[in-house]
DNA sequence: CATGAATGAGCCTTCATTCAT
DNA sequence: AATGAATGAAGGCTCATTCAT
């Protein structure tokens, strides 16, 4: 009940308006809803009653990579290495987030168009503070990290992966960046980062 | 030299237009050429003629810093400790870039308006990259690093410094997330960086 | 069927439009899209969705004229006078032509925006092409001329009843050109066209 | 003393302009008072100071053609042959407008800037009325032909050797569409112009 | 529910002309 | 005389959103 049971015909024209949302997310192409209609084949106004902003069909695109990385991340804690279990999740999420255009974009955001959304990066955001609470306990993980710091490094890494680089370079460079990212969020006892002795 | 000596009246549009512009650019206000000449008391002709486009203008806001920047980097390898010369320079880029919103653009886009300000992001990069390599020679980073992932990582933290950050926390956050890139990047040797053993 | 069946109020709008363009070339003012939305009391934007560019609007306006044109070009061969049939079919058309200033511009154009006015120029010079072919192998036409220099030749004598005279003058001297261009045109058999005697 | 005489750098700047603006509209390109004034390399206010209007500067580069033509003209009746004198006379005026853009546009306009342009036009067209009179007398025109149609008919052949015709081979189509008009202006005693019989 | 025509604010850009230097 | 910066009206076009059908 949480979505209204569409009519057939209705569902139809919303399955074609994601698909050709994502479609054009995919290419790089700035949301229109006009042109999201036109390649739909489908009025503006079909598109508008399904989607009343670009928000929200760019975060109903995202939902099911945001859904698959929720559920994969209240697997994680099954992990007995604190840190391999946090590695593990942000790995997969910078991943996703790398691979997949409108996850980026609603990762940024802070204001979400759809209930749906927000409650699945409530749940996402979660999941990963207590991953990274559990490392820090297990003093795998620097002291001045917060669980508010994950989806901005998430971002940061994703940002500087697609800055500069060429499309198919990106999940590649990615990877790189999370990993010196994680050897310097990984604690390191007696060590004294900002000098060189 | 390099720009053509200005009659004073056309100095002092000039200046109205870049300290407009500025002022925009650091109240997140996209540049648009109309604006600014309403703003700054000018027709919009006048604008277009000392600023063919909105590029040409946002990097002539970003020059001083861009050559503030340089000018300290040059200095950077007076300091004899490889790492502490190579963090230095990267923090007080990080700052700027961070406070700065029209660096942060200047930074992150390849193509450029202004050949000078090709320039003086070459002359950056090469003396952020001099650093690097006297750091990775030096045995103090990590190996799989290059000096073209400079820039990126740059941009990155910066982006992860703005992304859910009020403005006045960003430098602080910048602060924090370069310490964390900056401990993965420090070479440690006989660590392995993605256990947690 | 060629054209989409408009609904019955954007067929109206369409008819305004058309019509105010109509007015406007008749008048001999240079066509503006805005101008033509204010004067048609219709919104910028709905102009442009019916015709992207002037020449299409200006094309448009000229159909109508086209059309007939070629429709009594069609009928010209059965003319068993293959001089009277050229003749009849160039005078008609040099009166449409001369009388319709839309006529004029996309007559003496080579791109065309529409399909549908290629397709009506190609039919008409075709027309042309068969007359003057009949003339010429009827001894009736100095053979020096193909039936690419039709069009051209139109528009230069439509050109000269224009230039310097006026409007309501036009036509009677757009006949009087055109009969001394056909006089020459004419084969007279036994004569030496560039000498006095 | 028509001409005030100019100071020697005022000179060498109307000379530059003249210069510029005779290139430009050889290429074709609309003639823009800025534009000349980059190329001519002259501030704007120079060119606006000796050429009001773009028709004084498109006037002024016209006007050495002009001279030419009306020298050439007052020389015509010099030949006995008064078709003959006629015939030249079109030629090489029809040369002259097909080859020199700015000629062709001076001719077709009735408002002229300068007064020597006027001046110049009106003695060109008694040349022509005289050398037409002439030939009617002579039986050599058909007599519905004025005097004032010279110039009209000339710039409709012009138009029409321009109309979808490269440019290189204006002056041979603009030889071949004046022969055929000449065959028809040439009166043939006995001929019934608009049968075929 | 669906449609898609209509709207018009808003942005961009050019260019003829003026006028202070 | 010469300069060229400044002006701003004018025109072009797009696109998010509404609403009659």
């Amino acid at each position: 009940m949480t979505t209204a049971p569409l009519r057939k015909d209705a569902a139809r024209n919303w399955e074609r308006i994601v698909a050709v949302a994502r479609a054009l997310l995919d290419e790089g192409v700035p949301l229109q809803l006009n042109d999201v209609a036109r390649r739909a084949d489908v009025g503006v106004g079909t598109v508008y009653r399904h989607f009343p902003t670009p928000e929200a069909l760019r975060e109903t695109v995202a939902t099911p990579a945001l859904e698959r990385l929720t559920a994969h991340g209240e697997e994680a804690p099954a992990d007995d290495d604190p840190w391999r279990a946090l590695t593990g999740f942000l790995t997969r999420t910078i991943e996703a987030q790398v691979a997949d255009p409108s996850l980026t974009a609603v990762m940024a955001v802070t204001a979400d168009a759809l209930p749906r959304t927000t409650e699945l990066k409530r749940t996402l955001s979660a999941v990963g503070g207590r991953l990274l609470d559990r490392a820090r306990d297990a003093g795998a993980v620097r002291p001045d990290l917060t669980s508010a710091d994950l989806v901005p490094l998430l971002c940061g890494v994703a940002y500087a992966a697609t800055v500069h680089s060429a499309p198919d370079a990106r999940v590649g460079t990615a990877h790189r960046y999370l990993a010196a990212l994680l050897a310097g969020v990984h604690a390191h006892p007696g060590d004294h980062s900002a000098s060189s002795r």
